[in-house]
RNA sequence: GGCGUGGUAGCCAAUCGGUUAGGCAGCGGUCUGCAAAAUCGCUUAGACCGGUUCGACUCCGGUCCACGCCU
């Protein structure tokens, strides 16, 4: 097989994809590009399992560590972002390597977005409206009449019927129509996908490895000064997973045993929606 | 040893003589500008034995277990 011009490798968290792609890196020239919504953070480096200052040192990686928290990640800059980088590598003649588990932005970098509109302060005026029982009623009274067909499939979701609403009003017609559907192939030609997918037992142990790993490293430590630092005031990087529970614990809810046991879960629970989101939305990577 | 209270699913926890408790965990989905997010669906009961009853997780008796009090 001739030499791949991407190399992209995912799996759930804790599946070993970062020392995969450190080690694919060294041996094929490559450089690494993150594909993960919150190692975009600084600050929360052990929380989100960034790449050490050694592992850095060896190979070069690309968006992790690059936003403050008050910065809100979003897909459409990430991509833009990747391809850049991306094409930067290329252009030095070596081999990008994609590496990380947010599967949205990985599928749409790779499948590609489609050229919806947007407006974000369309979309923070509509959001506001949602926060008052009678702004919510409205909302859907409005959405339900415009388009029917997303109300349906998003009424329970807040953030996506917001967004239909705003494609609507910006677009004039629906995002469904608008939407050209899951994709057939990888935009970017030549590119070779490594999926790892262990086994559920074997990937609940490394889960637990990792949480304790992460928690020797001074992970609580770290949630403290992030948190002083305002990061459960962030748009988006306090959504990252155990940050929160840290917090409970800080507070005395509970003991440190117990907060474990609920990280461990909260990352299980992450881990199987990243497997379903892998088997069913990014499958057509792998031919 | 006596008295009392209680034993409900992996865990927590209600109700009830006939009708889905619920929550958490677990499992399966959804996913195009917050995705480590949000959201939908599914599954697992009545400690044990006997009795009453058309019908018992629910009422009665016994056994076992747990907790509390007394001796």
């Amino acid at each position: 097989m001739q030499k791949p011009s991407l190399l992209v490798i995912t799996g759930p968290t804790a599946s070993g994809k970062s020392s995969l792609a450190l080690k694919e890196a060294e041996r094929l020239d490559g450089e690494i590009i993150s594909v993960d919504s919150m190692q975009l953070y600084r600050g929360i480096e052990i929380g989100t399992a960034q790449p050490t200052a050694e592992e850095r040192a060896r190979v070069v990686h690309h968006l992790v560590g690059i936003y403050d928290f008050s910065v809100r990640a979003e897909v459409f800059t990430f991509c833009d972002l990747a391809e850049k980088a991306i094409a930067d590598i290329q252009s030095r003649g070596k081999l990008p390597i994609l590496a990380g588990g947010t599967g949205f932005y990985l599928k749409a970098l790779l499948g590609g977005l489609d050229d919806l509109p947007a407006d974000p302060a369309l979309r923070q005026e509509l959001d506001a409206l949602y926060d008052s029982d009678e702004g919510e009623k409205a909302l859907h009274e409005r959405m339900a009449f415009l388009d029917p067909a997303a109300f349906e499939r998003w009424k329970n979701c807040r953030r996506r019927l917001i967004r239909a609403l705003e494609v609507r009003l910006l677009a004039g017609r629906s995002i469904t129509e608008l939407q050209s559907g899951q994709p057939e192939k990888c935009r970017f030609p030549n590119t070779k996908s490594i999926f790892i997918m262990p086994e559920t037992e074997d990937l609940k142990k490394r889960i637990s490895l990792r949480c304790d790993h992460m928690f020797e490293q001074g992970w609580i430590d770290e949630a403290r000064q992030a948190i002083a630092r305002g990061l459960f005031d962030s748009p988006t990087a306090h959504q990252a997973l155990g940050y929160s529970l840290i917090a409970r614990h800080l507070a005395g809810e509970f003991d440190f045993e117990t907060l474990k046991d609920l990280v461990e879960t909260a990352t299980w629970q992450f881990a199987r929606r990243q497997r379903t989101y892998f088997r069913h939305q990014l499958d057509f990577l792998c031919p």
